[in-house]
RNA sequence: GGUCUCGUAGCUCAGUUGGAUAGAGCAAUAGCCUUCUAAGCUAUGGGUCGCAGGUUCGAAUCCUGCCGGGAUCACCA
């Protein structure tokens, strides 16, 4: 049962029978009470003067008396000022943590009626150059966010798209068969970084020649175009347009390397994809529905054979489709890729988790499907989510600013062994356990740093100044957990019992009873995630339960306590605590440890 | 320049559809380990919520203007 739905129907009747009116449902505001007032819930009775014709005051405590007389579950009022606090009866909240206790998988909606479709596309990384943190926030949060979207009882595909072809890709190949002497990725060098060094190469070669093309008196722009370099890549990727076999058999070598060196960082950072798709493979659809919308006359042809769609009146520009030779562009895959996608799957819902420096492309994606007369097109959803910046300002490549996803993934586990020692609480473990610990805790300490945050904001990253593992950061509330899990070993030594029903007639402190109500908040807060895209809201409602617990744990002794009802109870608070702490981490992709 | 977006404590961030006295963590200072893990707990200091108007019982939140940061506006992806 809904309590807030249950209050909500009773101030309905109060009104009713107090004021002879009935008000509209959207005027009853029935919120939590703040931490510092007494009571459960808040009724803010502002909107409801009109009818009452009283001052606020009056008002509150006339509903409140009514309420307190007809409702059994309220057991107090107070008023200040315009807001009633009503407080629930202390047995309801303890009856409500047994019906929780009872729950598998206490907050996700199970067996939903209609699921929903969903699919989501993230990480979509270049095969030109290993991941780095902008990546690793765009893993975290695609599958974050896949797994929070199951919990409300959709059907969530998790889809990849690898961008492996193009003029960048061809970049790398060029200076590898240029400079390479064929070397092969081994142990110090995965693919990825190997592919991403002669990127590099490349891009350093490249501005040499420009150099020296300016001092022979060129222009800038002109010695952009005519380096011989970038006519030679230009020239590889119609090789491989054409399907030269020379050129093909070596992009399917070097794509290889990439491919085993991401899939060793996506391990790591421990996501995965039900699909992966190839643009090599993708890169040609779409054309044909440019031609339709040609036919239809949704888009125009210029004279000289480029496609282009008109959408000042949307308030935006001019956009290409179609190259003048008739090849595709970005845009143009792009539609093809996201029709394909909603017919494969049947989907109800496409989300395409891609930063907000795209914006504009997915705005227009969106008005053209729509003008393409696909309905599902309201249905595909850009996440943007907010650059990662260094304190100095954007990651550059070409400065060599780019913090490397695979080198911080090993810096977390260094410092979280380095801390872990200093701390002394490595002793007596295992060697694997040690590992399994350490990595634990690395690992969600940068998963945590980066999740916590509101996805759609800049974040600021500094790698000098390593994460955090104090106060709100993940390992805090890992360490929440172990403390949690300690205690419940203890008890089975002791041989303690959980009772099937609590004891509802204990007293309870406002602390326990505080926590209580954040654990009565958490299916809500997970639909509010859902519905907003966020893995920040659970990470802040997780740190919150954290603190809360240990504040608890500080001066409510737990299996020390002598009344059995009482011990028993605050043993099942602590372990739903703990259920919950693990859910909400694992829907962040973050794993808790039993001890640390 | 157009469009979008952000601006909250020294730093990193929270702040529900407008609600009560704007909150955490880090950093600083002072305390708490013969009792369930001190990666913890307690206390203190720190704010013109970018600025100025407006809407109303009530604005960090909504509207307008301005200031400042970022993104984007390619026959690149």
């Amino acid at each position: 049962m809904d309590i807030e739905l249950m209050l909500k129907k009773a101030v309905l009747n109060a009104v009713g029978k107090l004021y002879e009116q009935t008000p509209d449902e959207k005027l009853i505001q029935i919120q939590k009470t703040r931490k510092d007032f007494d009571g459960d819930f808040t009724l803010v009775v502002f909107p409801l003067l009109r009818m009452s014709k009283k001052s606020p005051e009056q008002t509150a405590s006339e509903l409140g008396e009514y309420l307190k007389d007809n409702v059994e579950q309220i057991s107090e009022f107070n008023v200040i000022k315009g807001f009633l606090n009503l407080s629930i009866d202390k047995s309801f909240w303890i009856s409500y943590l047994n019906t929780v206790v009872q729950d598998d998988n206490y907050g996700f909606i199970k067996n939903k009626e209609n699921p929903k479709t969903i699919l989501i596309e993230y990480s979509s990384p270049n095969t030109n150059k290993p991941l780095h943190l902008g990546h690793i926030r765009n893993n975290l949060l695609g599958y974050s966010v896949a797994k929070i979207l199951e919990t409300q009882g959709d059907k969530v595909y998790k889809v990849n798209l690898v961008n492996d072809r193009g003029i960048h890709i061809c970049k790398s190949m060029l200076a590898y068969q240029k400079w390479g002497k064929g070397e092969k990725p081994s142990k110090e060098k995965k693919g990825d970084k190997l592919v991403g060094d002669y990127y590099v190469k490349f891009d350093q070669e490249y501005k040499k020649e420009i150099n020296d093309l300016v001092a022979k008196g060129q222009s800038e722009e002109n010695a952009k175009k005519n380096a011989l370099l970038i006519l030679e890549a230009q020239e590889m990727l119609r090789k491989w347009e054409s399907k030269d076999s020379e050129v093909i058999s070596l992009w399917k070598e070097m794509n290889q390397w990439v491919l085993a060196g991401f899939d060793v960082t996506y391990k790591n950072l421990g996501v995965d994809f039900d699909k992966v798709y190839f643009e090599s493979d993708t890169y040609k659809l779409g054309k044909k529905l440019i031609l339709e919308g040609l036919e239809k006359g949704v888009f125009v042809k210029k004279e000289d054979g480029s496609v282009w769609v008109d959408l000042t009146k949307e308030g935006l520009d001019q956009k290409i489709l179609l190259r003048s030779d008739g090849t595709s562009v970005y845009m143009t895959q792009d539609l093809g890729t996201a029709h394909q996608r909603f017919t494969d799957y049947n989907a109800d819902e496409a989300i395409y988790v891609v930063g907000n420096e795209q914006n504009y492309h997915f705005q227009v994606l969106k008005i053209v499907l729509g003008k393409l007369g696909f309905s599902w097109s309201e249905y595909l959803y850009h996440l943007s989510y907010g650059m990662v910046e260094l304190p100095e300002g954007k990651m550059k490549s070409r400065e060599g600013t780019v913090v490397d996803a695979d080198d911080l993934l090993n810096e977390m586990t260094l410092t979280a062994e380095e801390m872990s020692r200093e701390l002394g609480k490595l002793e007596g473990y295992s060697d694997s356990e040690k590992k399994q610990i350490i990595e634990t805790i690395g690992l969600g300490a940068l998963k945590y740093f980066i999740l916590k945050v509101d996805p759609k904001k800049t974040m600021t990253f500094d790698p000098k100044e390593s994460i955090d593992f104090n106060g709100n950061t993940g390992p805090f509330i890992q360490y929440t957990f172990a403390r949690i899990q300690s205690i419940i070993r203890k008890a089975n030594d002791k041989g303690m019992e959980l009772p099937i029903e609590l004891n509802s007639k204990i007293k309870i402190s406002n602390k326990e009873l505080q926590l209580i109500k954040l654990i009565y908040s958490y299916p809500e807060v997970l639909k509010e995630a859902a519905n907003d895209y966020s893995p920040a809201q659970i990470a802040n409602y997780i740190f919150d339960l954290a603190k809360e617990f240990n504040q608890f744990y500080h001066d409510h002794p737990i299996l020390g306590e002598d009344d059995k009802s009482i011990s028993e109870f605050r043993l099942h608070l602590s372990k739903q605590l703990g259920e919950i702490i693990k859910s909400g981490m694992g829907l962040l992709g973050i794993n808790v440890p039993d001890r640390m």
